[in-house]
DNA sequence: TGTACATCAGTGAACGCGCGTTCACTGATGTAC
DNA sequence: TGTACATCAGTGAACGCGCGTTCACTGATGTAC
Protein backbone atom coordinates (compact mmCIF):
# COMPACT_ATOMS: atom_id res chain seq x y z
CA UNK A 1 0.00 0.00 0.00
CA UNK A 2 2.76 2.40 1.26
CA UNK A 3 4.76 3.29 -2.18
CA UNK A 4 7.34 4.95 -0.07
CA UNK A 5 9.51 1.76 1.02
CA UNK A 6 11.21 1.60 4.55
CA UNK A 7 15.14 0.93 4.37
CA UNK A 8 14.41 -1.95 5.82
CA UNK A 9 12.12 -3.07 2.65
CA UNK A 10 14.62 -1.40 0.02
CA UNK A 11 17.35 -3.03 0.93
CA UNK A 12 15.86 -6.29 1.32
CA UNK A 13 14.78 -5.99 -2.50
CA UNK A 14 18.57 -5.21 -3.18
CA UNK A 15 19.67 -8.12 -1.61
CA UNK A 16 16.95 -10.38 -3.24
CA UNK A 17 18.09 -8.91 -6.59
CA UNK A 18 21.81 -9.97 -5.40
CA UNK A 19 21.08 -13.39 -4.57
CA UNK A 20 18.97 -13.94 -8.24
CA UNK A 21 22.35 -11.92 -10.21
CA UNK A 22 24.74 -14.32 -8.26
CA UNK A 23 22.71 -17.24 -8.83
CA UNK A 24 22.86 -16.92 -12.84
CA UNK A 25 26.27 -16.25 -13.14
CA UNK A 26 26.47 -19.36 -11.55
CA UNK A 27 24.08 -20.86 -13.89
CA UNK A 28 26.04 -19.70 -16.83
CA UNK A 29 29.09 -21.54 -15.54
CA UNK A 30 27.71 -25.13 -13.89
CA UNK A 31 24.44 -25.17 -15.68
CA UNK A 32 21.06 -25.86 -14.32
CA UNK A 33 21.70 -29.35 -12.48
CA UNK A 34 24.79 -27.73 -10.65
CA UNK A 35 23.02 -24.53 -9.29
CA UNK A 36 23.52 -24.50 -5.67
CA UNK A 37 22.06 -22.55 -2.67
CA UNK A 38 25.91 -22.75 -1.10
CA UNK A 39 27.85 -21.72 -3.75
CA UNK A 40 25.41 -18.93 -4.09
CA UNK A 41 25.74 -17.90 -0.32
CA UNK A 42 29.26 -18.19 -0.88
CA UNK A 43 29.68 -16.16 -3.64
CA UNK A 44 27.77 -13.28 -1.46
CA UNK A 45 30.00 -13.70 1.76
CA UNK A 46 26.82 -15.14 3.29
CA UNK A 47 26.27 -18.40 5.31
CA UNK A 48 24.12 -20.67 3.48
CA UNK A 49 21.15 -20.77 5.33
CA UNK A 50 20.66 -16.97 5.26
CA UNK A 51 19.62 -17.30 2.04
CA UNK A 52 16.33 -18.49 2.88
CA UNK A 53 15.48 -15.38 4.10
CA UNK A 54 15.00 -14.69 0.66
CA UNK A 55 14.38 -17.71 -1.29
CA UNK A 56 12.08 -20.58 0.26
CA UNK A 57 13.85 -23.35 -1.11
CA UNK A 58 15.87 -23.98 -4.04
CA UNK A 59 13.25 -25.07 -6.50
CA UNK A 60 12.03 -21.17 -5.60
CA UNK A 61 15.64 -19.17 -6.57
CA UNK A 62 15.18 -21.71 -10.28
CA UNK A 63 11.79 -20.15 -10.30
CA UNK A 64 12.70 -16.63 -10.41
CA UNK A 65 15.72 -17.59 -13.02
CA UNK A 66 13.24 -19.01 -15.16
CA UNK A 67 10.66 -15.89 -14.83
CA UNK A 68 13.81 -13.58 -15.58
CA UNK A 69 15.05 -15.39 -18.44
CA UNK A 70 11.61 -15.65 -20.36
CA UNK A 71 11.55 -12.21 -19.39
CA UNK A 72 15.29 -11.16 -20.73
CA UNK A 73 14.63 -13.28 -24.11
CA UNK A 74 11.20 -11.62 -24.55
CA UNK A 75 12.59 -7.77 -23.74
CA UNK A 76 15.23 -8.71 -26.55
CA UNK A 77 12.74 -10.02 -28.97
CA UNK A 78 10.44 -6.35 -28.36
CA UNK A 79 13.32 -4.00 -28.45
CA UNK A 80 14.36 -5.73 -31.57
CA UNK A 81 10.99 -5.27 -33.36
CA UNK A 82 10.92 -1.91 -31.49
CA UNK A 83 13.53 -0.64 -34.06
CA UNK A 84 12.23 -1.72 -36.89
CA UNK A 85 9.67 0.23 -39.22
CA UNK A 86 6.44 -0.56 -38.68
CA UNK A 87 5.35 -1.63 -42.27
CA UNK A 88 8.68 -3.77 -42.91
CA UNK A 89 7.40 -6.85 -41.38
CA UNK A 90 9.51 -9.36 -43.06
CA UNK A 91 12.31 -6.65 -41.55
CA UNK A 92 10.34 -7.14 -38.15
CA UNK A 93 10.11 -11.00 -38.54
CA UNK A 94 14.24 -10.70 -39.34
CA UNK A 95 15.06 -8.67 -36.51
CA UNK A 96 13.01 -10.95 -33.94
CA UNK A 97 14.59 -14.37 -34.74
CA UNK A 98 18.08 -12.65 -34.68
CA UNK A 99 17.35 -11.04 -31.64
CA UNK A 100 16.24 -14.42 -30.12
CA UNK A 101 19.11 -15.90 -31.44
CA UNK A 102 21.27 -13.41 -30.17
CA UNK A 103 20.40 -13.57 -26.55
CA UNK A 104 20.83 -17.51 -26.59
CA UNK A 105 23.90 -17.21 -28.15
CA UNK A 106 24.77 -14.79 -25.55
CA UNK A 107 23.04 -16.91 -22.03
CA UNK A 108 23.20 -20.06 -23.38
CA UNK A 109 22.88 -22.04 -19.78
CA UNK A 110 19.77 -19.36 -19.40
CA UNK A 111 18.42 -20.35 -22.73
CA UNK A 112 18.75 -23.82 -21.53
CA UNK A 113 16.98 -23.53 -18.64
CA UNK A 114 13.50 -22.00 -20.24
CA UNK A 115 13.98 -23.65 -23.63
CA UNK A 116 16.16 -26.74 -22.68
CA UNK A 117 15.28 -29.95 -21.25
CA UNK A 118 13.12 -29.45 -18.18
CA UNK A 119 15.56 -29.37 -15.18
CA UNK A 120 14.92 -33.04 -13.47
CA UNK A 121 12.57 -32.80 -10.16
CA UNK A 122 11.22 -29.21 -11.00
CA UNK A 123 7.86 -28.47 -11.88
CA UNK A 124 7.03 -25.09 -13.45
CA UNK A 125 4.65 -22.91 -11.12
CA UNK A 126 1.87 -21.11 -13.55
CA UNK A 127 3.61 -17.96 -12.55
CA UNK A 128 5.79 -18.99 -15.84
CA UNK A 129 3.06 -18.49 -18.31
CA UNK A 130 2.61 -14.96 -18.47
CA UNK A 131 6.88 -14.21 -19.05
CA UNK A 132 6.57 -16.95 -21.37
CA UNK A 133 5.10 -16.01 -24.18
CA UNK A 134 6.28 -12.83 -24.58
CA UNK A 135 8.29 -13.43 -27.66
CA UNK A 136 5.20 -15.07 -29.25
CA UNK A 137 3.35 -12.37 -28.57
CA UNK A 138 5.65 -9.98 -30.51
CA UNK A 139 5.98 -12.95 -33.59
CA UNK A 140 1.90 -12.74 -32.62
CA UNK A 141 1.63 -9.16 -33.61
CA UNK A 142 4.07 -8.85 -36.41
CA UNK A 143 1.62 -11.77 -38.22
CA UNK A 144 -1.42 -9.98 -36.88
CA UNK A 145 -0.30 -6.19 -38.23
CA UNK A 146 1.31 -7.53 -41.68
CA UNK A 147 -2.05 -9.74 -42.01
CA UNK A 148 -4.23 -6.13 -41.43
CA UNK A 149 -1.87 -4.32 -44.16
CA UNK A 150 -2.65 -6.98 -46.85
CA UNK A 151 1.18 -7.65 -46.67
CA UNK A 152 0.65 -11.16 -46.37
CA UNK A 153 1.27 -12.94 -49.61
CA UNK A 154 -1.34 -15.50 -51.52
CA UNK A 155 -1.79 -18.75 -49.41
CA UNK A 156 -0.32 -20.83 -51.80
CA UNK A 157 -0.74 -24.33 -51.88
CA UNK A 158 -0.67 -25.91 -48.26
CA UNK A 159 -2.20 -28.93 -46.54
CA UNK A 160 -5.83 -28.41 -45.37
CA UNK A 161 -6.21 -27.14 -41.09
CA UNK A 162 -7.08 -30.02 -39.02
CA UNK A 163 -10.44 -29.63 -37.40
CA UNK A 164 -8.62 -30.29 -34.18
CA UNK A 165 -6.35 -27.43 -34.64
CA UNK A 166 -9.01 -24.36 -34.77
CA UNK A 167 -9.90 -23.90 -31.35
CA UNK A 168 -6.24 -23.47 -30.66
CA UNK A 169 -6.08 -20.97 -33.38
CA UNK A 170 -9.17 -19.39 -32.17
CA UNK A 171 -7.72 -18.89 -28.95
CA UNK A 172 -4.38 -17.69 -30.30
CA UNK A 173 -6.61 -15.19 -32.32
CA UNK A 174 -7.36 -13.40 -29.10
CA UNK A 175 -4.24 -13.67 -27.15
CA UNK A 176 -2.02 -12.73 -29.53
CA UNK A 177 -2.60 -12.37 -33.32
CA UNK A 178 -5.33 -10.40 -33.31
CA UNK A 179 -7.62 -11.04 -36.88
CA UNK A 180 -4.92 -13.68 -38.13
CA UNK A 181 -6.84 -16.59 -39.96
CA UNK A 182 -6.17 -20.40 -38.89
CA UNK A 183 -4.25 -21.70 -41.42
CA UNK A 184 -1.70 -19.30 -41.18
CA UNK A 185 -2.02 -19.16 -37.60
CA UNK A 186 -1.57 -22.90 -37.33
CA UNK A 187 1.71 -22.25 -39.88
CA UNK A 188 3.01 -19.69 -38.43
CA UNK A 189 3.09 -22.03 -34.94
CA UNK A 190 5.00 -24.53 -37.27
CA UNK A 191 7.16 -21.69 -37.53
CA UNK A 192 7.72 -20.85 -34.55
CA UNK A 193 8.61 -23.82 -33.10
CA UNK A 194 11.09 -24.25 -36.18
CA UNK A 195 12.09 -21.14 -34.90
CA UNK A 196 13.35 -22.29 -31.81
CA UNK A 197 14.34 -25.54 -33.24
CA UNK A 198 17.23 -23.75 -35.15
CA UNK A 199 18.54 -22.20 -31.83
CA UNK A 200 18.65 -25.04 -30.19
CA UNK A 201 20.14 -26.95 -32.43
CA UNK A 202 22.90 -24.26 -32.61
CA UNK A 203 23.44 -24.07 -29.40
CA UNK A 204 23.27 -28.11 -28.89
CA UNK A 205 26.09 -28.66 -30.64
CA UNK A 206 23.63 -30.75 -33.62
CA UNK A 207 25.19 -28.41 -36.56
CA UNK A 208 28.96 -29.17 -34.85
CA UNK A 209 30.29 -30.76 -38.70
CA UNK A 210 27.20 -29.91 -40.68
CA UNK A 211 26.82 -25.65 -40.46
CA UNK A 212 29.62 -23.89 -41.21
CA UNK A 213 28.46 -20.29 -40.94
CA UNK A 214 25.58 -20.42 -38.29
CA UNK A 215 24.12 -16.92 -39.19
CA UNK A 216 24.45 -17.15 -42.64
CA UNK A 217 22.16 -19.95 -42.55
CA UNK A 218 20.18 -18.94 -39.24
CA UNK A 219 19.40 -15.57 -41.35
CA UNK A 220 18.06 -17.94 -44.45
CA UNK A 221 16.17 -20.22 -42.67
CA UNK A 222 13.88 -18.16 -40.81
CA UNK A 223 13.32 -16.28 -44.17
CA UNK A 224 12.23 -19.80 -45.61
CA UNK A 225 9.97 -20.35 -42.35
CA UNK A 226 8.63 -16.73 -42.69
CA UNK A 227 7.58 -17.31 -46.46
CA UNK A 228 5.41 -20.27 -44.85
CA UNK A 229 3.62 -18.06 -43.29
CA UNK A 230 3.31 -15.85 -46.50
CA UNK A 231 5.90 -12.81 -45.31
CA UNK A 232 7.65 -11.60 -48.04
CA UNK A 233 11.28 -11.83 -47.73
CA UNK A 234 12.72 -8.70 -46.88
CA UNK A 235 14.77 -6.13 -48.51
CA UNK A 236 18.61 -7.37 -48.28
CA UNK B 1 40.34 -62.58 -33.66
CA UNK B 2 38.79 -65.08 -32.33
CA UNK B 3 34.57 -65.50 -33.71
CA UNK B 4 33.48 -68.01 -30.59
CA UNK B 5 34.35 -65.94 -27.73
CA UNK B 6 35.05 -67.55 -24.68
CA UNK B 7 32.74 -67.98 -21.64
CA UNK B 8 34.25 -65.17 -19.88
CA UNK B 9 34.03 -62.69 -23.08
CA UNK B 10 30.63 -64.02 -23.24
CA UNK B 11 29.73 -62.84 -19.75
CA UNK B 12 31.09 -59.73 -19.85
CA UNK B 13 29.51 -58.56 -22.73
CA UNK B 14 26.14 -59.98 -21.26
CA UNK B 15 26.87 -57.94 -17.83
CA UNK B 16 28.33 -55.01 -20.08
CA UNK B 17 24.41 -54.81 -21.59
CA UNK B 18 22.87 -55.18 -18.31
CA UNK B 19 24.48 -52.37 -16.56
CA UNK B 20 23.55 -49.99 -19.90
CA UNK B 21 20.11 -51.18 -19.22
CA UNK B 22 19.66 -50.40 -15.96
CA UNK B 23 20.98 -47.03 -16.49
CA UNK B 24 18.67 -46.41 -19.22
CA UNK B 25 16.09 -47.44 -16.76
CA UNK B 26 17.83 -44.46 -14.30
CA UNK B 27 17.41 -42.06 -16.71
CA UNK B 28 14.03 -42.87 -17.82
CA UNK B 29 13.06 -41.55 -13.99
CA UNK B 30 15.71 -39.22 -12.91
CA UNK B 31 17.22 -37.58 -16.11
CA UNK B 32 20.69 -37.55 -17.39
CA UNK B 33 21.96 -35.25 -14.67
CA UNK B 34 20.66 -37.84 -11.89
CA UNK B 35 22.83 -40.90 -13.74
CA UNK B 36 24.21 -42.11 -10.44
CA UNK B 37 26.49 -45.19 -10.84
CA UNK B 38 25.77 -45.76 -7.18
CA UNK B 39 22.23 -46.48 -8.51
CA UNK B 40 22.75 -48.55 -11.03
CA UNK B 41 24.96 -50.58 -9.09
CA UNK B 42 22.31 -51.21 -6.25
CA UNK B 43 19.58 -51.69 -9.35
CA UNK B 44 22.13 -54.60 -9.98
CA UNK B 45 23.29 -55.91 -6.43
CA UNK B 46 26.25 -55.20 -6.90
CA UNK B 47 28.93 -52.93 -5.27
CA UNK B 48 29.39 -49.44 -6.74
CA UNK B 49 33.20 -50.16 -7.44
CA UNK B 50 32.36 -53.15 -9.67
CA UNK B 51 31.33 -51.36 -12.31
CA UNK B 52 34.43 -49.88 -13.18
CA UNK B 53 35.08 -53.23 -14.64
CA UNK B 54 32.75 -52.30 -17.21
CA UNK B 55 32.78 -48.33 -17.48
CA UNK B 56 36.20 -46.43 -16.79
CA UNK B 57 34.17 -44.18 -15.53
CA UNK B 58 30.62 -42.23 -15.27
CA UNK B 59 30.88 -40.39 -18.56
CA UNK B 60 31.86 -43.93 -20.14
CA UNK B 61 28.55 -44.78 -19.21
CA UNK B 62 26.78 -41.50 -20.44
CA UNK B 63 28.25 -41.83 -23.83
CA UNK B 64 27.35 -45.40 -24.06
CA UNK B 65 23.46 -44.16 -23.56
CA UNK B 66 24.20 -41.70 -26.06
CA UNK B 67 24.90 -43.78 -29.02
CA UNK B 68 22.51 -46.00 -27.77
CA UNK B 69 20.18 -43.32 -27.75
CA UNK B 70 21.22 -41.86 -31.52
CA UNK B 71 20.73 -45.43 -33.03
CA UNK B 72 17.38 -46.40 -30.80
CA UNK B 73 15.99 -43.18 -32.71
CA UNK B 74 17.71 -43.65 -35.69
CA UNK B 75 16.55 -47.15 -36.09
CA UNK B 76 13.05 -46.17 -35.47
CA UNK B 77 13.11 -43.42 -38.31
CA UNK B 78 14.82 -46.57 -40.59
CA UNK B 79 12.22 -48.86 -39.77
CA UNK B 80 9.28 -46.49 -40.49
CA UNK B 81 11.07 -45.53 -43.85
CA UNK B 82 11.39 -48.77 -44.87
CA UNK B 83 7.57 -49.97 -44.37
CA UNK B 84 6.40 -47.42 -46.93
CA UNK B 85 6.62 -47.81 -50.73
CA UNK B 86 9.82 -46.65 -51.78
CA UNK B 87 7.70 -44.16 -54.74
CA UNK B 88 5.89 -42.76 -51.76
CA UNK B 89 7.87 -40.26 -50.75
CA UNK B 90 5.61 -37.74 -48.74
CA UNK B 91 4.27 -40.80 -47.44
CA UNK B 92 8.21 -41.74 -46.29
CA UNK B 93 8.79 -38.18 -45.03
CA UNK B 94 5.52 -37.86 -42.63
CA UNK B 95 6.08 -41.79 -41.49
CA UNK B 96 9.99 -40.93 -40.69
CA UNK B 97 8.78 -37.50 -39.05
CA UNK B 98 6.04 -39.76 -36.51
CA UNK B 99 8.63 -42.26 -35.95
CA UNK B 100 11.53 -39.50 -34.37
CA UNK B 101 8.21 -38.25 -32.49
CA UNK B 102 6.95 -41.50 -31.22
CA UNK B 103 10.46 -42.35 -30.13
CA UNK B 104 10.89 -39.39 -28.66
CA UNK B 105 7.18 -39.90 -26.62
CA UNK B 106 8.34 -43.23 -25.41
CA UNK B 107 12.24 -42.36 -24.57
CA UNK B 108 11.83 -38.66 -23.44
CA UNK B 109 14.76 -38.89 -21.16
CA UNK B 110 16.82 -40.23 -23.75
CA UNK B 111 15.67 -37.99 -26.07
CA UNK B 112 16.18 -34.97 -23.96
CA UNK B 113 20.16 -36.78 -23.30
CA UNK B 114 20.79 -36.98 -27.34
CA UNK B 115 18.68 -33.55 -28.44
CA UNK B 116 18.27 -31.66 -25.17
CA UNK B 117 20.61 -29.38 -23.34
CA UNK B 118 24.08 -30.69 -23.30
CA UNK B 119 24.73 -32.21 -19.97
CA UNK B 120 26.97 -29.74 -17.90
CA UNK B 121 30.25 -30.85 -17.44
CA UNK B 122 30.53 -33.66 -20.14
CA UNK B 123 32.13 -33.23 -23.54
CA UNK B 124 30.59 -35.39 -26.53
CA UNK B 125 33.79 -37.83 -28.27
CA UNK B 126 33.83 -38.47 -31.36
CA UNK B 127 32.36 -41.99 -31.56
CA UNK B 128 28.54 -40.66 -31.32
CA UNK B 129 28.89 -38.93 -34.69
CA UNK B 130 28.07 -41.60 -36.89
CA UNK B 131 24.83 -42.73 -34.79
CA UNK B 132 24.05 -39.07 -34.75
CA UNK B 133 23.20 -38.58 -38.52
CA UNK B 134 21.62 -41.37 -39.05
CA UNK B 135 17.97 -39.89 -39.08
CA UNK B 136 19.30 -37.44 -40.91
CA UNK B 137 20.65 -39.81 -43.56
CA UNK B 138 16.96 -41.70 -43.80
CA UNK B 139 15.56 -37.69 -43.91
CA UNK B 140 18.64 -37.37 -46.61
CA UNK B 141 18.01 -40.28 -48.87
CA UNK B 142 14.11 -39.56 -48.94
CA UNK B 143 15.13 -36.34 -50.31
CA UNK B 144 18.04 -37.93 -52.67
CA UNK B 145 15.29 -40.60 -54.18
CA UNK B 146 12.65 -37.95 -54.40
CA UNK B 147 14.73 -35.72 -56.61
CA UNK B 148 15.95 -38.12 -59.01
CA UNK B 149 12.34 -39.44 -59.47
CA UNK B 150 11.75 -35.94 -60.62
CA UNK B 151 9.03 -36.17 -57.86
CA UNK B 152 9.91 -31.96 -56.10
CA UNK B 153 7.48 -30.00 -57.18
CA UNK B 154 8.75 -26.71 -58.69
CA UNK B 155 10.94 -24.46 -56.47
CA UNK B 156 8.31 -21.61 -55.98
CA UNK B 157 9.82 -18.29 -54.46
CA UNK B 158 12.54 -18.82 -52.04
CA UNK B 159 15.31 -16.59 -50.86
CA UNK B 160 18.81 -17.45 -52.56
CA UNK B 161 21.11 -19.42 -50.80
CA UNK B 162 23.97 -17.56 -49.15
CA UNK B 163 26.97 -17.84 -50.59
CA UNK B 164 29.03 -19.90 -47.28
CA UNK B 165 26.04 -22.44 -47.33
CA UNK B 166 27.19 -23.95 -50.49
CA UNK B 167 30.45 -25.74 -49.38
CA UNK B 168 28.12 -27.09 -46.48
CA UNK B 169 25.43 -28.11 -48.92
CA UNK B 170 28.23 -30.10 -51.09
CA UNK B 171 29.08 -32.06 -48.02
CA UNK B 172 25.64 -32.87 -47.28
CA UNK B 173 25.03 -33.82 -51.29
CA UNK B 174 28.36 -36.35 -50.73
CA UNK B 175 27.08 -37.70 -47.66
CA UNK B 176 23.64 -38.41 -47.20
CA UNK B 177 21.66 -36.38 -50.05
CA UNK B 178 23.42 -37.31 -52.82
CA UNK B 179 22.60 -35.08 -56.08
CA UNK B 180 20.01 -32.69 -54.58
CA UNK B 181 20.90 -28.59 -55.23
CA UNK B 182 22.51 -26.38 -52.83
CA UNK B 183 18.80 -24.47 -52.30
CA UNK B 184 17.15 -27.58 -51.54
CA UNK B 185 19.93 -29.19 -49.16
CA UNK B 186 19.33 -25.98 -47.34
CA UNK B 187 15.50 -25.75 -46.75
CA UNK B 188 15.86 -29.12 -46.03
CA UNK B 189 18.43 -28.32 -43.25
CA UNK B 190 15.51 -25.77 -41.86
CA UNK B 191 13.15 -28.65 -42.17
CA UNK B 192 15.45 -31.01 -40.28
CA UNK B 193 15.61 -28.18 -37.25
CA UNK B 194 12.22 -28.01 -37.52
CA UNK B 195 11.07 -31.30 -36.81
CA UNK B 196 13.19 -31.47 -34.05
CA UNK B 197 12.17 -28.01 -32.74
CA UNK B 198 8.80 -29.06 -33.10
CA UNK B 199 9.26 -32.67 -30.51
CA UNK B 200 11.41 -30.78 -28.41
CA UNK B 201 8.56 -28.13 -27.75
CA UNK B 202 6.19 -30.56 -27.36
CA UNK B 203 8.37 -32.64 -25.00
CA UNK B 204 9.81 -29.67 -23.14
CA UNK B 205 6.34 -28.36 -22.18
CA UNK B 206 6.10 -25.20 -24.74
CA UNK B 207 3.14 -26.12 -26.18
CA UNK B 208 1.34 -26.22 -22.88
CA UNK B 209 -1.66 -24.20 -23.16
CA UNK B 210 -0.96 -23.44 -26.22
CA UNK B 211 -1.75 -26.65 -28.37
CA UNK B 212 -4.01 -29.24 -28.14
CA UNK B 213 -4.12 -32.17 -30.20
CA UNK B 214 -0.29 -32.45 -30.19
CA UNK B 215 -0.62 -35.49 -32.61
CA UNK B 216 -2.67 -33.75 -35.43
CA UNK B 217 -0.68 -30.85 -35.14
CA UNK B 218 2.52 -32.35 -35.88
CA UNK B 219 1.57 -34.29 -38.78
CA UNK B 220 0.09 -30.58 -40.09
CA UNK B 221 3.53 -28.61 -39.15
CA UNK B 222 5.96 -31.51 -40.75
CA UNK B 223 3.52 -31.36 -43.82
CA UNK B 224 4.03 -27.91 -44.13
CA UNK B 225 8.12 -27.90 -43.19
CA UNK B 226 7.66 -30.54 -46.26
CA UNK B 227 6.01 -27.84 -48.73
CA UNK B 228 9.37 -25.69 -47.77
CA UNK B 229 11.42 -28.97 -49.70
CA UNK B 230 9.14 -29.44 -52.83
CA UNK B 231 7.52 -32.62 -51.43
CA UNK B 232 3.93 -32.92 -51.84
CA UNK B 233 0.90 -33.77 -49.53
CA UNK B 234 0.72 -36.71 -48.85
CA UNK B 235 -2.21 -38.69 -49.82
CA UNK B 236 -4.71 -38.60 -46.74
C1' DT C 1 13.02 12.94 22.42
C1' DG C 2 13.20 8.69 24.93
C1' DT C 3 12.18 4.20 26.29
C1' DA C 4 10.21 -0.84 25.74
C1' DC C 5 9.18 -4.10 22.81
C1' DA C 6 8.59 -6.55 18.34
C1' DT C 7 10.39 -7.68 14.05
C1' DC C 8 13.73 -9.13 11.10
C1' DA C 9 18.69 -10.41 9.12
C1' DG C 10 22.33 -13.07 9.48
C1' DT C 11 25.25 -16.69 12.18
C1' DG C 12 27.19 -21.13 13.04
C1' DA C 13 26.64 -25.68 14.02
C1' DA C 14 24.52 -29.73 12.90
C1' DC C 15 21.68 -33.53 10.44
C1' DG C 16 21.59 -36.89 7.10
C1' DC C 17 22.35 -37.73 2.62
C1' DG C 18 24.49 -39.48 -1.83
C1' DC C 19 28.07 -39.06 -4.86
C1' DG C 20 32.61 -40.73 -7.89
C1' DT C 21 36.61 -43.00 -7.37
C1' DT C 22 40.62 -45.72 -5.31
C1' DC C 23 42.68 -49.71 -3.30
C1' DA C 24 44.11 -53.95 -1.26
C1' DC C 25 41.84 -58.17 -1.05
C1' DT C 26 39.57 -62.91 -2.02
C1' DG C 27 37.92 -66.33 -5.05
C1' DA C 28 36.72 -68.06 -9.29
C1' DT C 29 37.69 -68.90 -14.12
C1' DG C 30 40.78 -69.66 -17.69
C1' DT C 31 45.56 -71.20 -19.96
C1' DA C 32 50.03 -73.73 -20.66
C1' DC C 33 52.59 -77.53 -20.11
C1' DT D 1 43.87 -85.77 -17.18
C1' DG D 2 46.28 -83.08 -13.80
C1' DT D 3 48.84 -79.51 -11.86
C1' DA D 4 50.85 -74.46 -11.51
C1' DC D 5 50.21 -70.14 -12.62
C1' DA D 6 48.05 -65.92 -14.63
C1' DT D 7 44.05 -63.39 -15.40
C1' DC D 8 39.96 -61.40 -14.23
C1' DA D 9 35.36 -60.30 -11.45
C1' DG D 10 33.57 -58.76 -7.59
C1' DT D 11 34.06 -57.22 -2.46
C1' DG D 12 34.13 -53.99 1.25
C1' DA D 13 36.02 -50.27 3.37
C1' DA D 14 37.54 -45.83 2.97
C1' DC D 15 38.57 -40.89 1.17
C1' DG D 16 36.92 -36.47 0.55
C1' DC D 17 33.45 -33.95 -1.19
C1' DG D 18 29.20 -30.92 -1.60
C1' DC D 19 24.53 -30.66 -1.07
C1' DG D 20 19.56 -28.75 0.95
C1' DT D 21 17.53 -27.72 4.98
C1' DT D 22 16.63 -26.92 10.10
C1' DC D 23 17.29 -24.62 14.40
C1' DA D 24 18.46 -22.01 18.40
C1' DC D 25 20.98 -17.90 18.76
C1' DT D 26 22.72 -12.87 18.65
C1' DG D 27 22.37 -8.24 17.17
C1' DA D 28 20.57 -4.68 14.61
C1' DT D 29 16.68 -2.10 12.79
C1' DG D 30 12.18 -0.56 13.16
C1' DT D 31 7.50 0.81 15.76
C1' DA D 32 4.29 2.47 19.50
C1' DC D 33 3.51 5.11 23.20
Amino acid sequence: MNAGRTARERVRAELTREIAGAARRQLATEGAAGLSLRAVARELGMVSSAIYRYFPSRDDLLTALIIDGYNAAGAAAEEADRACQRADHAGRWLATCRAVRAWALAHPHEYALVYGSPVPGYRAPEQTIGPASRVAAVLGSILSEAHAAGALGPPGTHPPVPAPLRPDAARLRDSVAAGVPDDVIARALTAWAGLFGLVSFELFGQFENVVTDRAAFFDHAVTCLAGLIGLPAPAP
